[in-house]
DNA sequence: TCATGACGTTTACAGATGTAATCTATAAAT
DNA sequence: ATTTATAGATTACATCTGTAAACGTCATGA
């Protein structure tokens, strides 16, 4: 199996981006971005992408001159790589406190405390 | 306000055993690090705590020849930092769908269920 | 055809991080 | 009193990160 590599901080908005869709070039990926947050720099993104497929996280076909990018890391693999150490650094691996956590401290819809609900009583077997 | 300051990845760990279990002394925290995780060394966390006091994350006061230490930024504070920037990461800030893949992904006892289930239906309101 | 601009490549650079070793002062043991 | 084991202080160092600028190349418009 092919080892995930360590997606930081800033990286994760754009294999975001890339994992909503892609292939797609770096013009509408800067594009994406900015649209989120004006501060975003086309040259950091450009580093940024660079690293990313340095790193094997994304790949890139070149299209006439330009690249279309897409992502060699499943986003599932990299959700679950970051749950995981997200749980053990700050909750010391205790899930439900975590979850408590969470629903103490957020704000949810009546439709999606109902979800919530559902998918823990599906488990409660 | 003091602002928090980042604490990074093995930072947490020793954060955590000082938050458990203060005023508590270097060696008192490397043999409850060394006891979670036998390849810690020693050195690495020594030169780890001075890096938690020079951000401002610990403080300590010299009992003889040796330091106490103790928390200067909150366990909560730190934690909901670290929270919201896991969750907007990740998730793109999306609460539902991170509580849904722990819900999905890890397992849960019947209280812990249960126990959710009754913060949840205290939001719903 | 020549200058411009768009796109990708290479280089830069400071600060954070993980991981320790070395140095120094001091307390404890012999 | 001298040696030695300890605890803390200082120094080291390769990577990783965030943030870009500089440079090279080709297509396109003037």
């Amino acid at each position: 199996m092919p080892k995930i590599p360590r997606i930081s901080e800033v990286e994760w908005e754009i294999m975001r981006v890339i994992w909503e869709r892609s292939p797609i070039s770096a013009s509408e990926i800067i594009d994406a971005l900015v649209a989120s947050d004006a501060s975003w720099h086309p040259k950091t993104a450009k580093t940024l992408l660079n690293r990313l497929v340095k790193k094997g996280a994304l790949g890139f076909s070149k299209e006439g001159r330009l690249y279309l990018y897409r992502p060699l890391a499943a986003e599932k693999d990299c959700v679950d790589i970051a749950s995981a150490s997200f749980l053990d650094r700050v909750f010391g691996g205790s899930l439900e406190p975590m979850l408590a956590h969470f629903v103490e401290h957020r704000k949810l819809s009546r439709k999606q405390i109902d979800e919530l609900k559902r998918l823990l009583s599906g488990k409660e077997k």
